[in-house]
DNA sequence: CTTATTCTAGAATATTAATTCTAATTAGTA
DNA sequence: TACTAATTAGAATTAATATTCTAGAATAAG
């Protein structure tokens, strides 16, 4: 029933994350995406009700993937050496996926964000307090004696490994030296 | 000899400062910096000849702060440890001076130049340059086997403290007991 | 084979914000 | 006191892009 789509809306989201990553998001104009995507400018608005939404789209798959495998490495992290496999998630997923590493990774959050509909945004922050609650719970478990244990977790494996990746993005992937340097800083994160 | 200035460049830049690192530079509108300082339009105009000019010289002031704090630090520093002060600078400085700080550690440089005159942006890139060249220099003297010691250095003395800066600003300013994470986190990524 | 439906297609319009322009002030100077 | 230069002042214009609108195609159902 009705004309096939020749533009699906995973087709849109990878090609407004290649632009997004190569411009950032400030740039990611309909046009360019719709370029990219060869789509015609309409078929954009068929998909999405705004460029706010589609960017905050991007974000969310970004966000999405890389929590997931962020929260599965630490509910299952039975001692910091687990703890530090979570730090260095951020170079491994800017290594898989370079796109999405560089949205999430090299450009600011807000910026994907601001026009975005109240609804991607609610779902945009789910997300970041579902990981700010992991955060926590991992704090509880294995920094019990600290009470700034969840903000001192959040410095060794988000922070500090962001901070560190960041030194290299958006020009090039993060060489596969810094793991140890990654993995060295968090730990000495970590120990008081 | 003629009329006598209101509205000196420091006010506009003052001013853009402050709206940048409150909304991002994206939507320090003109209009937005003009109202913040207190200025008609075209005076803005009769001082910078354009946004990008202005935005452009909001990083680099803030730029040219930090810089030369951070190369007096590192030109003197004679062991390890005061390695580490260049660390912990980032911090301090986030405290001392927010908005130049939320400027430099809370936005995208790119976000403040890709608008910017040639000029404007020569001037910026020779701020970068000079900072990549002494980190390389100190990398010579103080990790003198490591054949990516630049790198090392960079990540250790400004990646790191960024990352972790970072988890708290533009919200908040990094609380002070991050300092002492920051700076064993550093010293961990010197230690090879 | 006609019709409803879904989608492509891109031109036309609207919006937002940067920039330019013209006029009005103010202070020194001849 | 006129005159000139530097600046304020903000309205008018322009430019860039997001969004809307109108048509045209392609498919399945009846």
């Amino acid at each position: 029933m009705g004309r096939p789509a020749r533009i699906f809306p995973a087709d849109l989201i990878n090609a407004a994350s290649k632009i997004a990553a190569r411009l950032g998001p400030a740039r990611a104009t309909i046009a360019a995406i719709a370029k990219e995507a060869g789509a015609p400018i309409g078929s954009m608005y068929h998909r999405y009700p705004s460029r706010g939404a589609l960017l905050a789209e991007v974000w969310i798959t970004a966000a999405e993937r890389f929590g997931s495998q962020f929260s599965a490495i630490l509910a299952t992290a039975r001692d910091t050496d687990a703890l530090i496999e979570a730090a260095l998630l951020t170079p491994h997923f800017a290594r898989e996926d370079p796109a999405a590493g560089v949205v999430l990774f090299a450009h600011r959050r807000d910026d994907f964000l601001d026009e975005a509909p109240a609804e991607s945004r609610a779902r945009a922050a789910k997300l970041v307090s579902a990981l700010q609650k992991e955060l926590a719970g991992a704090a509880k478990r294995h920094l019990a004696g600290d009470p700034r244990g969840r903000e001192r977790l959040a410095v060794a494996l988000i922070g500090i490994p962001y901070g560190a990746v960041r030194v290299f993005l958006p020009q090039a992937v993060p060489p596969p030296e810094i793991d140890a340097v990654i993995a060295a800083a968090a730990r000495a994160a970590l120990a008081h």
